[in-house]
RNA sequence: GGUCCUUUGGCCGAGUGGCUAGGCACAGCUCUGCAAAAGCUGCUACAGCGGUUCGAAUCCGCUAGGGACCUCCA
């Protein structure tokens, strides 16, 4: 079964071709560095980490170019008004540079805690002003565009006349004009659906560039089209976003690249849902969104302990990436057991050694089967809820080879080490998760054998007491000690 | 106001016409010095009403609840 993805714009599941056969060219909306990111912000970085590596894979050769807004995007629904990073920069009396750095670093921090693979081009919107320049002056001279004061504004109506404008989400001109929602008047744009193309700056503005139309900065959409064009090309595979992007910075976005080289960027377009909390949605606006850093030290309200970086990842693996997905303390906990069970299977795994014995037809097809519908479900739009189900149902499997219930032997040595590679392929590679830091602690192990070492010295003599003693005080500290079958002791941190 | 989406067991969530999703929680049993873990078993749901069909959680209609977008937001 090949993959298939669902795209935004047909509305259906296609099968996924690269233009270029082997090479695929996926583009994302990256983070505005005004501020932190939020855990919903994360939820689609994660996804699309996720795809990325599917992808590869898949053996494909990915560029993945995903950039950073560091200028550009406008405070309000006005379009003289500040440039979100000199509004923020004169308040706390910084240059906009320093505000950009500072919370891509933190940006950066975030995604390698959450372990996501850097993409290939990090492009930002400050390194590329000339390009959008560019590409404004060739909207102007198609004629889709018009300049006022200075102010070059994309001009829908016209564009509507001769394209589909709101094909992304399937609206209509007239639809789009309907709103409720009035301008104040004032406006100098032609219609209120016209966007900025270039801005602008007021001359005590802190980030503005020479322009044929005087000083001033980039409209907030032309970026990715001068971006992605740049580094893809006219035309490459996927284009990806969270849903609230579609409407508005996505079709604009399609608008753009039609006006400059009549031609729509992306065969596919990808749309992640939202994060929400209590069924609505995590935003910055309404305040409710929950900081990557308030879960790994617990420090919320909401929360009652701590979460690692990897559950929250598991967390949302488990749905998939076009559902939304409600967080709460219950949720997390719940994540942060599954994934223990499954790692710590999964650990075992990769440690059992293959001994031959009387096969068992039944429970190798079951295996096999298992194994096999880890790729069909991926191939079916990404759908990582339904791999992990898969395996979880091998869990069980798994944990009775440990329990001596079954025998390796009793599936054929192909399957059993199909069964190892395609478990680390998975969650590994592919899901991205890894061990917890504190686990690899070598000094801590090295403590720990010593301990069980006394341990199973006082149990063999009946020295109960001893033996209570150590595990219910590591209990105290947060280690969980367990005794196995066969006298065998294991332990973990607890969670 | 307009456009669109959604409603699954105690909780989180797959699933789109017939076949037990899965996780967590809970209960029982097995193992066991005790505990934990693990294994086995149980809990078997699809908002309501009507329709299509041999058959619907899955398709259609209506009603009700929730949400998103239309305005910066992944």
């Amino acid at each position: 079964m090949p993959l298939e993805i669902y795209n935004t714009l047909t509305r259906k599941k296609e099968i996924f071709t690269p233009l270029v056969p082997g090479y695929v060219g996926m583009y994302v909306c990256g983070p505005t560095v005004y501020s932190d990111v939020h855990l919903g912000n994360c939820r689609t970085f994660i996804s699309f980490d996720i795809i990325y590596r599917y992808l590869r894979y898949l053996q494909y050769k990915v560029r993945y170019v995903r950039n950073i807004t560091d200028a550009g995007h406008l405070e309000g629904d006005r379009d003289e008004g500040d440039d979100k990073f000199s509004k923020k920069a004169r308040l706390e009396q910084l240059e906009p540079m320093e505000i950009v750095q500072r919370y891509t670093l933190g940006f950066h921090e975030v995604m390698q805690l959450f372990n996501n693979v850097p993409p290939t081009i990090e492009p930002t919107a400050t390194g590329h002003i000339s390009e959008q320049i560019l590409l404004t002056e060739k909207i102007l001279a198609n004629g889709y565009a018009y300049e006022i004061n200075g102010t070059v504004y994309f001009d829908v109506e016209k564009y509507s006349r001769e394209k589909p404008y709101g094909i992304l989400t399937n609206r209509k001109l007239e639809d789009l004009l309907e709103g409720t929602r009035d301008l104040d008047g004032q406006d100098e744009k032609k219609s209120r659906l016209d966007f900025a193309l270039w801005i602008k700056a007021k001359p005590e503005h802190l980030m503005q560039w020479p322009s044929p139309w005087g000083m001033g900065f980039p409209g907030w959409h032309i970026e990715c089209s001068a971006m992605s064009n740049k580094y893809l090309g006219k035309r490459f595979d996927l284009h990806g976003g969270g849903m609230d992007l579609a409407a508005t910075h996505h079709t604009n976005e399609i608008a753009q690249n039609e006006a400059c080289f009549n031609e729509s960027p992306a065969q596919i377009w990808m749309h992640t849902n939202m994060l929400t909390v209590n069924g609505t949605r995590m935003s910055k606006s309404l305040g409710n969104g929950f900081l990557p850093h308030e879960l790994f030290t617990g420090n919320h309200p909401m929360l009652n302990k701590a979460y690692s970086p990897m559950t929250v990842r598991f967390f949302m693996l488990q749905t998939q990436y076009r559902s939304t997905l409600d967080f709460s303390n219950e949720a997390l906990q719940a994540s942060e057991k599954g994934l223990k069970r499954l790692w710590e299977a999964y650990q075992f795994l990769q440690k059992l050694q293959y001994e031959k014995g009387e096969a068992d037809a039944e429970l190798n097809e079951k295996v096999l089967k298992l194994i096999n519908d880890f790729d069909t479900s991926m191939n079916d739009d990404f759908n990582t809820a339904k791999v992990l189900a898969s395996m979880f149902e091998l869990v069980p499997v798994i944990n009775s080879i440990k329990d001596g219930l079954i025998k390796t032997g009793e599936m054929l040595e192909s399957t059993f080490i199909l069964l190892g590679k395609k478990f680390k392929d998975y969650l590994e590679d592919i899901f991205g998760l890894k061990n917890s830091d504190e686990i690899n602690d070598g000094k801590l192990a090295e403590v720990m054998h010593l301990l069980i070492d006394i341990r199973k010295e006082a149990k063999t003599k009946k020295d109960f007491a001893t033996s209570d003693k150590i595990r219910n005080q590591l209990n105290e500290i947060g280690i969980l000690l367990k005794d196995e079958k066969g006298g065998e002791m294991s332990w973990g941190l607890d969670v």
